[in-house]
This record gives C-alpha cells, sequence and structure tokens, in this order.
DNA sequence: TTAGGTACTTACTAAATGGTTAGAAACACT
DNA sequence: AGTGTTTCTAACCATTTAGTAAGTACCTAA
C-alpha cells in the first residue's frame, strides 16, 4: 500500500494503476472478460450473455483483448463458422479486480 | 463470486459491476481519489500531485467526486482563496479497487 | 502600478468511444 | 431460387471525454 501510494505520487505512466486503466476501462472490457469466465465460449453465445452490446462493440472488444492476449480465439474452418474464445492466464488474473468492482457496487451504490 | 457470477449474466444496470464502472472509469478519476488519499489536501496541492492533469479536468472531476460523496469539500474565506479536499468513506471504499488495479499493473503491464 | 498567488470558469477544439445499419462470405436446407 | 445461419467488416454519425488557452476575482507585496 505505501509502496502503491508512492508511485502514484508521480502519477505518470509508470503508473500501475494507470497502466491497468489504459487497457481496461471501456464500458464492456471487464465485463467480457468476466462474461468468459472459465469457459470456451462462442461469439453468439457471448453476444446473448451480454444484453445491450452491438456487435461491432463485441467484435472491436474482443479483437482488442486478443490483441493484449487476455483472450484466446480459435477459429473452426465450417459453415457456418465456428469460433471460440477462452481466457488466458492474464485474462484470469483480472479477476480480482472485477471482483472488488461488483463488491464495491454491491455495497455502495 | 458465483453469486457476483450469476448477476453478470443479465449484465443490465443492475450489474454491480457496471455500476461501479459508470462511477468510477474515466481518465483521472480513481487517481484522484488515490492521490487524495488520507490526507487534506488543497486544490493547488493536488494539481502539482497529479502531473499531466489539467486545471480544467481537475476540477471537473473534484465537482462529480463531491456531487456523488467521495469527496467533501471546504472552503475557506480567505484571500487568497484555500480550498481543501479530502475523502468520505464512500472514497476511501474505493481503495480496494485502486489497490487491485495497481497489483495487476504491477504484475502483468 | 504592476506582478503574483489561488481557485476556479468559459469557450473552443480534438480525440476517443459507442451506436446503427447494411452487407459479405459460404454453405445447407427447402 | 430463395432463406437462414454465423462471424465478422465498413461506413457513417452522435455522444462523451479530454485538452488548450484565456480570463475572472480578490487581495498582497514590490
Amino acid at each position: 500500500m505505501e509502496k502503491n501510494q508512492k508511485i502514484i505520487l508521480q502519477s505518470d505512466e509508470n503508473c500501475p494503476v494507470r497502466k491497468s486503466l489504459i487497457i481496461l476501462s471501456g464500458k464492456w472490457r471487464l465485463l467480457i472478460v468476466f462474461q468468459i469466465n472459465e469457459r470456451v465460449i462462442r461469439y453468439g453465445e457471448l453476444k446473448r450473455a451480454i444484453p445491450g452490446i452491438s456487435e461491432k462493440m463485441l467484435i472491436q472488444e474482443l479483437n482488442f483483448l486478443v490483441e493484449h492476449k487476455f483472450v484466446t480465439k480459435k477459429s473452426f474452418p465450417e459453415i457456418p463458422p465456428r469460433v471460440e474464445y477462452s481466457l488466458t492466464k492474464l485474462g484470469l488474473d483480472t479477476f480480482p479486480i472485477i471482483d472488488k468492482l461488483a463488491a464495491f457496487g454491491l455495497e455502495n451504490l
């Protein structure tokens, strides 16, 4: 805690909080990660599991998460196409954050 | 965890993660909260403590945080003016989130 | 009289984010 | 021939968020 605070005191790009925010902020990212959870899930399933998300945002954020190694993507050469998404270890490592966010929301909002 | 997940499965406005994100997302909010920390701090001090933030964003986000009861503001009728900010209990309660964000950033980014 | 300090406020601009709609590809089924 | 399925892609627009720069008010000290 004291260590983190010291780093925050020079809150520039080296600040780990800021680094996390740059990658994990946004309306859908953490929600998608948490929704995938420990499953292997198809694009369409995910879409149905996150009401309100547009196809554009879902695919865009999935691509981002794949690029940044939070999510693994596996395409099957079938017709109609099948694509499966699952979390990497990095993706699973965001769960403590999501848990705290959920706990805070439940208690205070 | 299972409970949270269940709630997430209908990820609408009732989702506590989403509620938290609506209030706490943004480039500066959590940074400001963590920077105030347990101190009583003046506007100018805070500005110097958060390099890169513009006056507009600082005051705008401070106002938001005051409105939403994360921060307390106390103005002294002096010249030059003096205004002191400090965290409420609600503000302090966001620390678990910030800690996890920092931990994640340190370990992974 | 001028410059300086503090805490803002305003106007304007730029960039990032999100939403809507349409469509493409490729095959199966009717 | 036409419809449906699934996973995307692209164009366009609206909204939100953030940055820049200038200015305000009031008093103090040089």
